[in-house]
DNA sequence: CCACACAAACCGACCAGACGGTACGGAGGT
DNA sequence: ACCTCCGTACCGTCTGGTCGGTTTGTGTGG
């Protein structure tokens, strides 16, 4: 097996702390106590407190990216429509950042704590992530189907303002699904999108 | 007069620094030698660093709900319809968050710092504010105007999630003015929540 | 089946330094 | 004489990280 008990352990500790005390207000105390494991057991794995903040971002990014890659292939395939293919690819990026609702927690919160260099890697894979989330806006818009008076830079803010916005107001024990929201979010993001025909 | 000059160095500094550096990795020592003050003059109007954060919020939210008001009653007097009060709201808190960008930064990253009872009274001031907005939207699903399949819960954070969110993209030197983001986004909100007749 | 070797895993006491905050005294106005 | 304002030196605490050493696992030769 690839990770050990231990890695897994401490990054579990990891993002749960750091989600919900923050990054800096958490000790590698705590987070080594909380595992079950020592300091020394810890830093023979990891090479920095960085290494534990970086590790969430790390598996985060690149789930949604393979999500995305996966959804865009597959609508291709079929031959979907570019609506139809958006729709799927925005209603899996909600319900899959509320499935990993901690994780964007501290993705928000925590990317100036990361050194300098990861902090630009980071920023770099997301800005290929909304690339390609751009390149179906486009689609969409020379097909005639989105508007096309708005930047899609603005589009695609207005869209993940949406996604990065729900660790802060979603609730898992609240009276909406995981399901339910990523419907009714994607409806009015591409209700406020579609061209006026 | 109020203020002194001392704590408007002080609290200008710690704004400038807390929101490139964050709260956490911004030492007192660095807040005022950029403040050009010693320690114990900082002390001697501020109890804590913890102070000096809540004034940013304290300052951002009273500044917006004013605001709000204000643009309510005149709406009233006016006998504006909802829409064109909702219009002006919005595009006036984007307009505002784009003015006061570093406090934006401050208040999405660094919430998390404060102490217990300021995270509550911060949080409190807010949904206050949401209240409001939520009247707005209700009378306009009354009149009809906008849509009632969707939770107003749900329609207050897609529209704050864009107001929050604009620290994170929004650069002073882009292509786009600060009054046609407000404008734009504004647009792109109320596209969406409108009632299909 | 054992003895041995060697490396990976792990322990926990221990730094050096930075941090927020304080104590105390002087300066200067009233 | 007194109070506000502020400078300086200092304190106790806590932090991320290190380091020498021990334990555990595993492959190997007899």
């Amino acid at each position: 097996m690839r990770t050990t008990n231990v890695q897994d352990q401490v990054l579990r500790a990891a993002l749960d702390l750091f989600s919900t005390q923050g990054y800096a207000t958490t000790s590698v105390q705590e987070i080594v106590a909380a595992a079950g494991v020592t300091k020394g057991a810890m830093y023979h794995y990891f090479a920095s407190k960085d290494d534990l903040l970086f590790a969430i971002y790390d598996r985060l990014l690149s789930l949604q990216k393979a999500r995305l890659e996966e959804i865009v292939a597959a609508g291709a395939e079929r031959g979907d429509g570019v609506e139809e293919v958006l729709r799927a690819v925005c209603e899996d990026v909600i319900s899959t950042s509320i499935e990993f609702l901690p994780e964007g927690t501290v993705f928000t919160r925590s990317q100036h704590m990361l050194t300098p260099e990861r902090q630009k890697e980071v920023k770099r894979r997301r800005r290929e992530y909304h690339e390609e989330f751009e390149a179906l806006l486009r689609r969409g818009i020379q097909e005639g189907l989105f508007r096309d008076d708005v930047p899609t830079a603005m589009l695609i803010a207005h869209f993940f303002s949406d996604v990065h916005y729900l660790s802060q107001w979603y609730s898992p024990t609240g009276p909406a699904t995981a399901g339910q929201v990523a419907e009714q979010i994607t409806e009015l993001f591409l209700r406020g999108i579609r061209a006026t025909t």
